[in-house]
DNA sequence: ACAGTCATTTACTAGCGAGTATATGGATTA
DNA sequence: TAATCCATATACTCGCTAGTAAATGACTGT
């Protein structure tokens, strides 16, 4: 078949995956600086000695430094779309649905492209990337500001103002890209887990089911 | 009296307030930069310029680009941690005194000096000014952990890992300093407010008193 | 065999911005 | 009035890094 002879003759498919494969590696050596020692601190020699390639090797495969970051960013700002639409497709009371859009949410928090995300300020792109990463991010916000109003609005969420509800959450859950230590004894899921709790519990206990 | 005098004839009480109020000049210039446009997007003729000097006037007061940005961050930090030892040393049991460091917290989160703490990554510090940094924001952890802790054993916050809380909370918290607009409609004291009202009540509604 | 394309290299440019050497003039002290 | 200090300015250096020009060699399709 096929694969065993693509190291030698690459069909014309063989090679747009490749070229595909290495644009990937790239972002991934690209965003594992950025999240160590930051974007600025990154320069694009770094990246291309991660791959023992020269620097303008990555430029064969990327227009500049901005759109490196920015497809890093896209990659976060998209897993979590999906989570927040797959779970407003899906079906369940609002906070249900909520519940489910913070666990995934404070997941892919702990992967590398959704750090980058959190880490990534703003201005740290320019012109038309920075406005598509506040779009994205915006969009974002309304899912989850959705959902949070369909739960006040069946009971399931405590009243509020959704805007202030959604930010809170977000931050909460934003912020793990900021403290999450992959090499730590925790993981993903008992982090997610975690915040889930702590957010739809509240600080303040709650008294069980048959207490007065 | 000297005041009226100060002007023309300064006393040498008078020159060292002045340097102390301009290099607080500089730095509130600084900050309103770094909070705008990020630290490494704002250069020191930029400050200058704000301030109407030029570039040596701002060596005259600092070493450094770096220790204007750790003395930024270090009045952000300071700020806090009088918030949370104020707290630790006045009454109330766990959760009313977690409230009000909350309460504080947010509302320096949503100043100049608080949004650069939350705004300055570590790496952007450099060597000396990077460690204490860090081990400033380690005190204020620990500080606001050890008040969790108190919660959790006099019954008043719901039972959890103490660090996962915190974490959680701080960083619905810090995350304040990224969307906060002073020009907008909500002032510190609402935005704080309900903060700490979503994360003290949970998501999921309470029942009232009363009800089964 | 040939013209072209692809991936990659070496060697360069160019601009920005942190930090400095040095000058100046006004006030302070001796 | 000379020596000194302080705040500020002008005019520079130097290093770093994003980005580019041009060459090379492998492989492709004709």
């Amino acid at each position: 078949m096929a694969s065993s002879a693509k190291a030698l003759w690459p069909s014309v498919e063989d090679r747009e995956r490749e070229r595909r494969e290495k644009r990937e590696a790239v972002l991934h050596a690209a965003v594992r600086s950025f999240n160590e020692k930051g974007f600025h601190a990154t320069s694009l020699d770094d990246v291309a000695n991660a791959l023992n390639v020269t620097k303008p090797t990555i430029y064969h495969y990327f227009a500049n430094k901005d759109e490196i970051l920015f497809e890093c960013v896209r990659r976060g700002l998209d897993s979590i779309r999906h989570a927040a639409e797959a779970v407003e497709s899906e079906g369940g009371g609002g906070l249900e649905r909520l519940r489910r859009l913070m666990r995934d949410y404070a997941i892919i928090m702990t992967r590398d492209f959704g750090m980058c995300v959190t880490r990534t300020a703003d201005h740290e792109l320019s012109g038309d990337s920075r406005a598509k990463f506040r779009a994205l991010k915006r969009e974002i916000d309304q899912t989850v500001r959705r959902v949070v109003e369909q739960g006040m609005a069946d009971g399931s969420i405590a009243g509020g103002d959704p805007r202030l509800v959604t930010f809170t959450l977000t931050g909460a859950l934003n912020w793990i890209a900021h403290w999450y230590d992959p090499r730590g004894a925790l993981g993903a899921e008992d982090v997610a887990d975690a915040a889930v709790a702590t957010l739809v519990g509240g600080l303040a206990p709650r008294r069980l089911q048959g207490e007065r």
